[in-house]
DNA sequence: GGCTACATGTAATGCGTTACATGATTTC
DNA sequence: GAAATCATGTAACGCATTACATGTAGCC
C-alpha cells in the first residue's frame, strides 16, 4: 500500500472537514515536503472518496464567493484510513534530477555541473525557508508527532544542500588535480 | 522535463549498448538512490524509444540461453538525450510513508510511532549498506561525477537514518514530559 | 487596470505498477 | 530437488499531470 492522495486527503479529514481547495492548501504547507499533488489530483480523488463512501460531500452556500463543497469522514473512510496505518511502512522514494544529471554529466564540464549544483541548491534553500519558517511560527501549538515530521524535512533539506556544497568542493579539488 | 524511464535508459544506452535485462539490473545499482523501474516499465519503455527512432534494437541469437534484443543509441536518440540535460533541473521529488505516519500519527501510541521508525531506519539502512558496498568496490574505476552522485546518496540515506534516530530521543524526551 | 485569493472542476494523456505468462540453465 | 539467474514481454488498471474552462471580490 503506497502513499497516494487518498490517505492524506483522508487524513486530513480526519481531523477536520475541508474543501477541496483547502486540501490542496495544505498539501502546499508542511504536507509539501513528503507529498505533493494537484487540483488535477485534488479533486478527482475526492469524487472517488465520496463514491466509495469514505467521505461526505456538503454544499455550503455563498453569496460573494462561489460555493463550496465541504467534505468530512465517515466512519468506513476512518476504517481505511486504519488499515492503511496497519501496513508495513513503505519505504521513501525519490526521484532526483540532480542525480541523474551528476551521475552521467561526462559529457558536461565542470562549469555546467556547478550551475546545476547551484540551482539544486537553491531549491533546497527555498524549501528549508518555507519548513523553517512554519516550525518557528507553529512549533509552540504543533502536535508532537508533526513536529517530527517537520524535522525530518527540515533535516532533508539541510542534508541535501551539504552535500552538494560537499560536491561543489570535491569537484574543485578534482579540478587541482586531487584525483 | 521530468525525470523518467526514458531518459535513464537513454542515459544508459549511451554509454553502451544493452539490453532491457541488463538496463533493469543497472535501475538496481547505483540509480536507485534517484530512480527505480521495474520490468513493466523498461520493456514499454524500450519499445517506444525504439518506435521513435531514438534507439536500434539488434537480436542476438543465443543457443543455450533465451535470445537477447540488444539496444544501442542513434543519433536522434543523442539529440534528445542533450535537451534534456539542457533544461532546468527540476527539484527533487520525495513521497514518504514514514513522514507521513509521523505528521498524522496522532493516534498511534508511541510505541507504534517508535516502530514505524524503526522500520525506516532499517530501510535506510539496508540501502546505505548497498550504496557503501558500490562505493568502496568501485571508487577507483569510477568515474568522478558518479563518485559525486553516490556521495549525494550516501548522505541522504544516513540523514535520514539520523533524523529517525533524532525523532526517537525526541519521543523519549517527550514521554517523560519534557513537552 | 492588473494581480491575487477564492473556488471547482474536466479531458486528454502519460507514465508506471502489478500480475500474468514462459522456459532453459546453473548452482546449492 | 529447489532456487536463482538469464531473458522477454503483455494486459489491466490506477494514479497523476497538464492544460483548459469559468467567474467574483478585494487590494495595490
Amino acid at each position: 500500500m503506497q502513499l497516494q492522495a487518498k490517505y492524506v486527503a483522508l487524513a486530513l479529514l480526519s481531523k477536520r472537514p475541508m474543501t477541496g481547495y483547502e486540501i490542496k492548501k495544505e498539501f502546499e504547507g508542511a504536507i509539501s515536503f513528503f507529498f505533493d499533488g494537484s487540483y488535477g489530483s485534488v479533486y478527482p480523488t475526492l469524487k472517488n472518496l465520496e463514491k466509495e463512501g469514505c467521505i461526505e460531500k456538503r454544499t455550503i452556500v455563498q453569496q460573494d464567493r462561489p460555493n463550496k463543497n465541504e467534505f468530512s469522514i465517515t466512519d468506513a473512510g476512518r476504517e481505511v484510513l486504519a488499515q492503511y496505518f496497519e501496513q508495513p511502512v513503505d519505504a521513501d522514494s525519490v526521484r532526483s534530477d540532480i542525480c541523474m544529471r551528476l551521475f552521467f554529466g561526462d559529457k558536461a564540464g565542470d562549469g555546467e555541473l556547478r550551475n546545476w549544483m547551484e540551482q539544486s541548491i537553491g531549491q533546497h534553500e527555498a524549501k528549508l525557508a518555507k519548513l523553517q519558517n512554519l516550525h518557528d511560527a507553529y512549533r509552540l501549538q504543533m502536535p508532537k508527532h508533526q513536529l517530527l515530521s517537520l524535522t525530518v524535512g527540515l533535516q532533508y533539506h539541510k542534508g541535501q544542500r551539504d552535500a552538494m556544497l560537499e560536491c561543489i568542493r570535491m569537484l574543485d579539488s578534482f579540478e587541482r588535480g586531487e584525483q
